[in-house]
DNA sequence: GGAGGGTTAAGGAAAAGTGTTTAAATTTGC
DNA sequence: GCAAATTTAAACACTTTTCCTTAACCCTCC
């Protein structure tokens, strides 16, 4: 069984990143082009935000569905429209409407631009009234 | 780019389960065979562990490279390998020679036989004292 | 306008991952 | 011990990822 998501290669131009190296620095030590470090870099940070969504999905399978945010919604309407369907649910929502929105924006940044849905965004809710994006 | 590392497939397998239905009601549903939703099953479960892996990993980015433990060492020496080196470092292990080569073994199992070291393995210290390997 | 740092696009070869089937274990619950 | 549930192995077609090259493009700071 293979181990984490990230190549040796992947690791190693981390490694000199987080050390400060630029990336031409990292093409001369590993004998590549500085654009082959770039795509690796970036592949490698693909690899960790698809590790951290992967975790992500895991509490939704205790959650259940709430509700979709439809594209077009101001943001600033998801809180009220999230808390209703809680109520409904007899869950309480663990988030004011501020965190509700921050968190909501920090899911997935590039489903929302400005105070707008880009795309339909589903909630899901577990007991403990902690939400989730998908 | 592509979302989590779960397919549908494995999300729609894992989702079922979660509601309790053994393998063989699954392969029905979804019209395969029992030992075909055994596989899915067990490759989800293999890929949310490698996405655990994936970010355990981004912990040794704060760490510094302690020392190699060579193919051949005897499991049972490297404690005090790692000891020293971390002496030398003026840092103090965060586990006692028992749970250092349980985590050890437990890293890698492939990487050991009986109480062999079989492939070179990288040892990272962080500030804290924790240990990774790679 | 350069230089230095970063990114992107197109294309290719090798490697790895996925879903499947079939057939053979192995584990677990009465 | 039986039957159901689960796991494993081998093989195959197919898709995706990775690493690499080359060549170009975007910023920012002199």
């Amino acid at each position: 069984m293979k181990q984490g998501l990230l190549t040796d290669r992947q690791k190693e131009v981390l490694r000199y990143r987080k050390q400060g190296l630029t990336q031409q620095q990292i093409a001369e030590i590993i004998h590549t082009s500085k654009a082959n470090v770039c795509t690796i870099e970036k592949a490698a940070l693909e690899n960790i935000a698809r590790a951290r969504e992967t975790l992500e999905f895991l509490y939704t399978l205790d959650a259940i569905h709430l509700c979709t945010l439809k594209s077009g919604l101001d943001l600033l309407k998801a809180p009220e429209l999230i808390y209703a369907e809680a109520e409904k649910q007899g869950l309480k929502v663990k988030y004011d409407t501020i965190t509700l929105i921050n968190r909501l924006r920090d899911s997935n940044p590039e489903r929302f631009s400005g105070r707008q849905v880009r795309e339909d965004v589903e909630v899901y809710i577990n007991n403990d009234g902690d939400l989730y994006f998908g």
